[in-house]
RNA sequence: GCCGAGGUGACAGAGUGGCCAAUGUGACCGCCUGCAGAGCGGUUUUCCGGGAGUUCGAAUCUUCCCCUCGGCACCA
């Protein structure tokens, strides 16, 4: 058994077989702070925290690194129209974005880097790179990389043809007059006077968009990395780009060994986009729905699949995830109750094979899906032990580890397994609900159903919600 | 136009040629319950876009056709 993943550039299932043992340098392309950051960027930065998390499960020592570009023509653009300092802009989006990765329970990067932190080294690369002829200047003060340099490279990723490309791009590219070949990037570009820029050998200008991610990956990371990931709709040109200039600037290849790319999120079958028009941002549907269905919704598809949202999909995911999470409460008050040993040992065993059907999954390409499937499976069947007997305290114990385990790979139960913490809900406190509770059972013990229903529909109101299980009453925050 | 991904039950979505094609939601029935909830058990008739082929055997491989979505300026 060994974990498979889907290489871009081999189109192919491939053993993961890492360039330095047990070291990973695994680099995912951040987004550019315009705006608010919207649900298709949920969906990669979750899709990738899953598989940075699965191979630190599996023993890696992964090193993440993860941008923001936080100076670009659509952030220049912006401040304009809303007559904000450009890097006022970038520095309040950048800090929303981060907000929002916290919310949904996306690890910080180990390095997240910006591009304004980096414009010397940015120049230095770019300085080599004409040196070696892999790009030149021109009197209008660009740099472009020059693509006749590297031909055989083209479409290495996108798995086009010149001609392909050039049909397709060439006709709406407005080309830059100072372009010697119409597929030739900029690595660095002129700046306006009136806008953000750096001295530079070739004038004032600001980095191309591609150039950050080699410089960056380099700096932190290593010349040729692990894992390179990102968006599907970065393959091309923006992934292709830096294969060009990182392999010409390092004189080795690959540049990344393996390329992961996330599929799309869609709306009503179209693709989310900001040019579209037609996204939610991540702090418009939070408002929605809590954080851990968010996650689930989007892991109960394979990472590389188009994802449709629609409201309707995710109740649907809510309501999916609340069997694992009220197994997991479930298992929670049958502790209270249980003896310390003596249950039926057969409990270790439903772990074991649990355990092997998760790696089982993730191995195949990071089949979330999948490895939610099993803990379907799982979770009924710890449940229906839990409605036949109450297992010993040690092997419900071990069912909790268990579910902390393949948590800490998903991200999705942790608030289940640790519990809410106190505190006021609908204005009452733990002790209100539990005096709620005494009086409803006495009740309930003298048989006055009406007054109990009555305290019950009272709680419900106030978003509690009560059960009657054998081992006694128990609520819940809705 | 060029290139790519995909079409699986009511819906969502796995599926690594071969036990009755996972799993979840929904619906229905039963158990449990004062009722409800949670849970358990069961049902949801021929669910694999269509044709041809390879094979003892195909949802899985080949080929043709139909349809959908996406990439080719920016985008996760």
């Amino acid at each position: 058994m060994a974990l498979r993943v889907y290489n871009t550039l081999t189109r192919e299932m491939e053993e993961f077989v890492p360039i330095h043992g047990k070291k990973i340098n695994m680099y995912v392309c951040g987004p550019t702070v315009y705006d608010h950051c919207h649900l298709g960027h949920a969906r990669s930065y979750i899709s990738f925290d899953v598989i940075r998390r699965y191979l630190l499960y599996l023993g890696y020592d992964v090193h993440y690194i993860s941008n923001v570009t936080d100076v670009d023509d659509k952030i220049i653009n912006r401040a304009k129209e809303t007559g904000e300092d450009p890097f006022d802009l970038s520095a309040r989006f950048t800090r929303s974005f981060i907000e929002d990765m916290a919310s949904l329970g996306v690890k910080m990067p180990d390095e997240q880097p910006t591009v304004t932190g980096h414009i010397k080294e940015i120049i230095d690369v770019v300085k080599v790179l004409i040196l070696k002829g892999f790009a030149y200047a021109t009197l209008q003060g660009n740099v472009y990389y020059d693509l006749t340099k590297s031909q055989e490279k083209i479409g290495i990723l996108s798995h086009q043809t010149t001609e392909g490309l050039m049909e397709g791009s060439g006709a709406r590219i407005d080309v830059e007059k100072d372009k010697r070949y119409p597929l030739d990037f900029v690595l660095w570009k002129n700046s306006p006077p009136d806008e953000p820029g750096w001295d530079s050998p070739w004038g004032r200008g600001r980095p191309g968009w591609h150039i950050e991610c080699t410089v960056m990956s380099m700096k932190y990371g290593s010349q040729q990395l692990d894992i390179h990931g990102g968006g599907a709709d970065l393959i091309f040109p923006h992934h292709e780009a830096e294969i060009h200039q990182s392999e010409g600037y390092t004189g080795k290849q690959p540049f990344s060994k393996y390329w992961l790319h996330n599929g799309f999120l869609t709306i009503d079958k179209e693709k989310m986009s900001k040019s579209l028009g037609n996204f939610f941002t991540i702090k418009q549907v939070l408002g929605e729905f809590p954080p851990e269905v968010i996650r689930f919704f989007i892991l109960n598809t394979h990472y590389r699949n188009t994802i449709d949202y629609s409201e309707k999909h995710l109740e649907e995911a809510g309501r999916a995830y609340e069997r694992i999470s009220n197994t997991i409460t479930n298992v929670k008050y049958a502790i209270e109750s249980a003896a310390e040993e003596g249950g039926d040992p057969g409990i270790y065993g439903e772990i074991d094979e649990a355990r092997k059907l998760f790696i089982w999954s993730m191995d195949e390409d990071f089949n979330t899906r999948e490895a939610l499937a099993n803990l379907f499976i799982f979770s009924r069947r710890i449940n229906a032990i839990l409605s036949e007997s109450i297992p010993d305290r040690k092997s419900l114990q071990a069912v909790l580890g268990f579910f902390s385990e393949i948590d800490g790979v998903l991200g999705v139960f942790g608030k289940d397994i640790r519990g809410t913490p106190e505190g006021i809900t609908g204005g009452l406190s733990d002790k209100d609900i539990d005096a709620m509770i005494q009086q409803r059972e006495e009740a309930r013990g003298a048989k006055d159903w009406k007054r109990a229903d009555t305290i019950r529909d009272e709680l419900k109101e106030k978003g509690i919600i009560i059960e009657d299980g054998k081992e006694g009453v128990r609520w819940r925050r809705a």
